[in-house]
DNA sequence: CCTGTAGTCAACCATGTGGTTGAATACGGT
DNA sequence: ACCGTATTCAACCACATGGTTGACTACAGG
């Protein structure tokens, strides 16, 4: 437990169940007795789920009346696709970068600091 | 066992090590004794890390005489992606249509059943 | 051929996680 | 006040996971 939020996310959606919650609240809020209804497992098994999504500020719960509606929270979603991005583009830059140097070959002037070619001192 | 690929990548990002491993992927391949250096656990650790971001299918591991020098694989960012962009743009497209219904909403009296358009009689 | 280096496999342990059942809590309705 | 509905809490179980240590395989080179 007690992870970092970016691990909590993550964990959270590593789910099957958990993912198909969050599909269906992206469409309407829902109790938790709704989001229970469609799977074969015991209410108490979703909420256990929500609890999960809720410690990773995926979802909310407010309350009303007896009901807890479950709504999405979507700007974590943020949190990750800017993680992913992030490494996504860096390798992408680099697959690039490998590709001028293949390509170029001069005698370099490259800022890449772990180029220790044999060169001559 | 997290049988769908998407719980697989999602499973192996939540893990700080995993995901601190991959962004150095991100910059350079690797052998699996580079890649453990940084942290205080063994390399055999390391080694099952790298297995469950293979079946991930986040890097890939090619044999060069012993080493196994491990390579990132950036496309399976995609899958999550379009995961993510999916749900939380129908949950912005939601929020937006919900804010137009309040901004309709006459005086109260909630009406309990689902979506009825606003049609004031 | 033997040794050192890189890496994996196997067995084991502690803890986390998804599921269960059963009891408790919090309200609304009558 | 009471009952039923919605939800959570608690204890428990099976199994996955991250870590360890120790033995094993694969290869380069003296």
């Amino acid at each position: 437990m007690a992870a970092d939020a970016l691990s909590r996310v993550f964990s959270a959606l590593a789910d099957p169940t958990r993912r198909d919650i969050v599909a269906r609240l992206a469409v309407a809020d829902a109790t938790v007795n709704e989001l229970a209804e469609p799977y074969d497992v015991t209410v108490q098994a979703i909420s256990k789920h929500l609890r999960v999504l809720e410690d990773a500020g995926l979802v909310s719960r407010s309350r009303e009346a007896q009901r807890r509606p479950v709504h999405l929270e979507a700007e974590v979603f943020d949190l990750m696709t800017r993680w992913i991005e992030r490494y996504r583009r860096q390798a992408e830059e680099r697959y690039r970068r490998l590709d001028d140097v293949l390509r170029a070959m001069p005698d370099d002037v490259d800022p890449t600091p772990p180029a220790q070619t044999g060169a001559p001192a």
